[in-house]
DNA sequence: CGGTATCCCGGGAGATACTG
DNA sequence: CAGTATCTCCCGGGATACCG
């Protein structure tokens, strides 16, 4: 099977696949909790220390819309102080595949691209 | 090697990798346009009349970075009326197939995607 | 034909303050 | 500890009009 062929999987009814997937994983940090998930549990303290950056608001609504989308479950212990637990499920793990291949692209391909843009910036064409 | 240890490539260096394709590919129209030039070089209008919904303005914008990073070779040919051609670079042909797993990914899991969707917002949890 | 230039709006995302 | 609420800024992206 062709790229050629292939790649109508991206253009398949207008694009409606892959915005999808880009409305899910395409913002600025789901790709990172994701990441970050791969493994063990983690308590939602652990998981904002473990992503150098991202506001508490930012990571209660990227947990929230993984949960949603059923890529994350959340468990709450009661107890005093409460605890809750974020775990990758079955279907999350699936994504980190394609995402680290994604990832793999990107590392790989990153000199080039700079150059690139480097000389393009300069007008030299 | 296990997914635990790929997804460092996700998280690499605090997601610098990762925040960097997604800023260039994860915008509306990106991966649309580059999976459209998968096959023949088109000119602008054929580009825009097979991605519904696009705007002119758009698509300048897009071509344009996806020029810059190297993706996408653009050639004016100095005729009347002017006529203008795009193609994937090979660089830009690489990044087909990792897309096309992403894609795959979202077309194999939506329907569960969806129907945890429903559940949760039902409330049943 | 293949673009620019300009205006405008909605929503993503940060900062900060408060709460069970 | 693990959130919610509110305010604000910024910019992706659509509509429209004009240009070489």
């Amino acid at each position: 099977m062709s790229t050629y062929e292939r790649s109508c999987k991206i253009r398949g009814d207008g694009g409606r696949a892959i915005r999808g997937i880009l409305d899910r994983i395409g913002d600025k940090w789901t790709l990172l909790v994701v990441a970050t998930l791969d493994g063990p549990p983690l308590r939602f303290s652990e998981l904002q220390s473990r992503i150098p950056g991202i506001s508490q608001r930012m990571l209660t609504r990227t947990v929230r819309h993984l949960e949603r989308d059923g890529l994350v479950s959340r468990t709450v212990y009661a107890e005093v102080p409460p605890r809750v637990q974020y775990e990758l499920t079955a279907t999350g793990r699936t994504l980190i595949e394609p995402a680290v291949a994604l990832a793999d692209w990107a590392i790989d391909h990153n000199p080039e691209i700079e150059r690139s843009q480097a000389t393009y910036d300069t007008g030299t064409a």
